[in-house]
DNA sequence: GAGGTTGTTTGTATCGATAAAAATCACCTC
DNA sequence: GAGGTGATTTTTATCGATACAAACAACCTC
């Protein structure tokens, strides 16, 4: 049978209560409630009964009673900038997925990548609205670590590292970043561009890629060059763009690209074409990221791919936990995923690896 | 204030309650229930009394015991196959912007486009898990309007026409493609090719889209010939690229291709370049959807701007109306939302307008 | 048949907030 | 100071489900 049978209920009628079912049925509530619950215990002559009389009525539980009563609402919370933003909505996907089979719902916050969002996150998962909050810290910077102090299960997901009391799923950016410079390198890139938002002081994805491109150049013996270093007001495609355009038309010196984003690399990818600088011929471009989109451009993307999967069912993993275990303080663990630089036609390679 | 203070309660320490803070105030519960719904006569002595003993004990509300007073969640669900398409996330996004202003949270379940699951979606709205439901019918038909006899707020986004008493957001299927097929023929295309997924006999999108696509080339005086009709097993970049490399590949004579989808689109410009065939000089190409990355693809994609914020914005507007005046049975309101054929190099024009 | 064991069912008391009605207070008028 | 008026506060009674403990029933053993 189909989960939420409407039984037999006239639509605009007042909803079954759990009481009215047991009084149809003839037995306690707490007999209906026994059966909703599949508690064992139960004579299967009395569960015919109750599930009769809760088809007749057209009986559905109410969540929110249920809710008070449990103290859990089995509801989790998202916060990233925004969904459809390639990268945060593959994630949602993932979280979504990861988080059905343990019975858990998702709802989403929009941060728009800004602070205050991201607090009023934690404070409607403080409110109890969620059993835990998984949140994409991009606005929060290390200063806001106290606020991470609280006695609910979160889960911090993304570039920054707190040292707060909270799990922590991150990206291994350096590393990942080194391997995409140096994989430039070796396709014979001697000037590589690092295309990055602004850099703080604290460790944003900006910083923490432009480490990994320059221990990249460094060890490969290649010279820093500030100018090869360029800074966007935005991750989006339209950037991107631009900012090749800009280069090529400055008359800047580069033969490769490191970007920040594959959705930067997309915009780049076009902003090269309109300038008619043939890729990966004259200049290489290499992204991060992944998106699903990168495989079909024209030029294929290279790119890094950082595991969303894994990082989103760990995500869960960790939160489901401590909403499990929410007494038992366990040292915040932290989960530093896989990566892997997937070779395109953008650098020389094939389409399909 | 930032809100969500944490004042300085103790984490791991039992969350106070509406009677703690009203006996920490020396005042009743419910004048403390006064000052956090902002409720007028107060006095000014004592709210700030009551503020202090929040701010001291670190009180936050329990959203499930006010739920089930008021009989109201404050969040609504989405139904969608997948959150991270392209066109779903984007929907995603505007509907979570849309119902923010309304203070409604939005609780994002994932069908997969399978028929059960998006009955289960009707069954937690059902369950008053959800004040209201904007689901996407994509795995139901017309045999499950039945299912949508409900007394809760519905409201249908996408493609099918339900004859249910629900409210319905659609899009101008037909003559949007009926105007992206004669956008073709217009720059010169004489054998258009139309790539769909499977029609049944009921309305869905590549029944739709079909018919719009027929009705332009039967007015352009061009035969219809069902070789140049493609059915795809799923709307992917990876089916449309295959798809484009056979029909070259095959020896099909067309010119012109009008994709379902965007995504169908973007793996159709990458199969034609896999088979050396240039666009748009030897093959124009339009999509539907407008999704962001078209405008960045090399060339530039031509396709059909549906509005998806309008039709987001409007199908919040329609649930939130539901779900306030839940008695009054008003006709069930249908709005087809307006759209635009947006011209760039997949068929000849320039990449910006 | 007393006493024990297991299996089944039922009262009772919450979970935490709020609606509605009742009570109290502050202040004013005559 | 009685009486009225409006502002403020409290009391009482739920919203619907479930934990817990107690009650009851059925069956068995000696």
């Amino acid at each position: 049978m189909v989960p939420g049978d409407l039984g037999t209920a006239d639509p605009g009628v007042i909803m079954a209560t759990i009481q009215d079912v047991a009084k149809a049925a003839g037995v306690s509530a707490m007999t209906v409630s026994n059966v909703i619950n599949g508690h064992p215990n139960v004579r299967e002559t009395t569960r015919a009964k109750v599930l009769d009389a809760m088809a007749r009525l057209g009986y559905r539980v109410n969540v929110s009673a249920r809710n008070l009563r449990k103290g859990r609402t089995g509801t989790i919370g998202l916060a990233v900038p925004e969904v459809n933003r390639p990268y945060y909505g593959r994630l949602a996907a993932a979280i979504v997925n990861a988080a059905a089979p343990l019975g858990l719902h998702v709802s989403i916050e929009q941060t728009r990548a800004r602070r205050e969002n991201e607090l009023e996150a934690l404070s409607l998962s403080r409110n109890r609205m969620y059993d835990g909050l998984i949140l994409s810290t991009v606005g929060m910077g290390p200063a806001d670590a106290d606020w991470l102090k609280v006695d609910h299960p979160v889960v911090i997901l993304g570039e920054r590292i707190f040292g707060g009391p909270v799990d922590h799923v991150a990206m291994p950016n350096v590393e990942a970043s080194r391997a995409a410079t140096r994989h430039l390198v070796e396709r014979g890139c001697r000037r590589v561009a690092f295309l990055r938002g602004s850099v703080g002081e604290d460790v944003d994805v900006s910083s923490l890629r432009r480490t990994g491109y320059r221990q990249a150049l460094k060890s490969a013996g290649l010279p820093l060059d500030p100018g090869l270093e360029q800074c966007l007001t935005s991750f989006t495609m339209a950037e991107g763009a631009r900012c090749a355009r800009r280069m090529v038309e400055s008359g800047l010196d580069f033969d490769g690209v490191f970007c920040v984003t594959d959705t930067v690399a997309m915009g780049v990818l076009r902003g090269l074409a309109d300038t008619g600088v043939r890729v990966p011929e004259q200049v290489k471009v290499i992204g991060f990221d992944n998106i699903e989109e990168s495989e079909f451009l024209v030029p294929a993307l290279s790119t890094v791919d950082p595991d969303h999967d894994t990082m989103a069912e760990r995500a869960v993993t960790l939160l489901a936990r401590r909403i499990e275990q929410p007494d038992l303080p366990r040292e915040p663990e932290e989960f530093v995923g896989r990566f892997s630089v997937v070779v395109r036609e953008s650098t020389g390679g094939h389409r399909r690896p």
